[in-house]
DNA sequence: CCCTGATTCGC
DNA sequence: GCGAATCAGG
């Protein structure tokens, strides 16, 4: 592999999912999916340790405590904005997963045309301003995607230790 | 069971 | 510096 490190595109995508509040499974999956890359949930948290995105809470021994000797620290001289960054836990949605090959025929319906219970597995958003369509198969219930689907924005490589299991080949004695 | 975040450790 | 393995919690 030509980079050992990020590609900045890389990076300011991880900037944007972080401040944008994605978890960072999804934020590995988003960046996978507009950039071709295999990233993981720990590579991407990884790398955001180490870019400085998050910060961790410096717990120093009980008695030593790096506080201010006395309490002159009441006043705060300014609220530094709101550049909040909602508890990283707060929000979940926003996170359409991109589309990979899933093996199922997509029906391509337009948002019009989409009925409640399509699976609204998105396909052509990570083009250009084409049109969304959507797969459209049946959606299990409870879900906004169909099994296959579902299936794909939880866990990709699941399915690859999956041969050995329920299916078990019959050999057939041939005449 | 599934998911998630966070740290550690080897490359 | 990178990311998988691992730990820990929901």
């Amino acid at each position: 592999m030509e980079p050992a490190h990020w590609p900045s595109e890389h990076s300011d995508a991880l900037r944007d999912y972080f401040l944008k509040g994605l978890s960072y499974a999804e934020i590995g999956r988003q960046i996978n999916a507009r950039f071709g890359t295999a990233y993981t949930r720990n590579a991407v948290v990884g790398r955001a340790k180490r870019l400085g995105l998050i910060v961790q809470l410096r717990m120093t021994s009980p008695s030593i405590v790096p506080v201010l000797p006395s309490g002159a620290c009441l006043i705060l001289p300014h609220r530094p904005a709101l550049l909040n960054l909602p508890p990283k836990s707060a929000m979940k949605p926003a996170a359409q997963v991109k589309l990979r090959c899933v093996g199922v025929q997509p029906r391509l319906v337009p948002l019009v045309e989409l009925a409640a219970e399509d699976c609204r597995y998105p396909y052509g958003g990570d083009k250009d301003g084409e049109e969304i369509t959507f797969c459209g198969h049946p959606s299990e219930p409870g879900s906004s995607y169909c099994t296959p689907h579902a299936r794909l924005t939880r866990r990709a490589g699941a399915g690859s230790a999956r041969v050995s299991g329920p299916v078990v080949l019959r050999l057939v004695s041939a005449a």
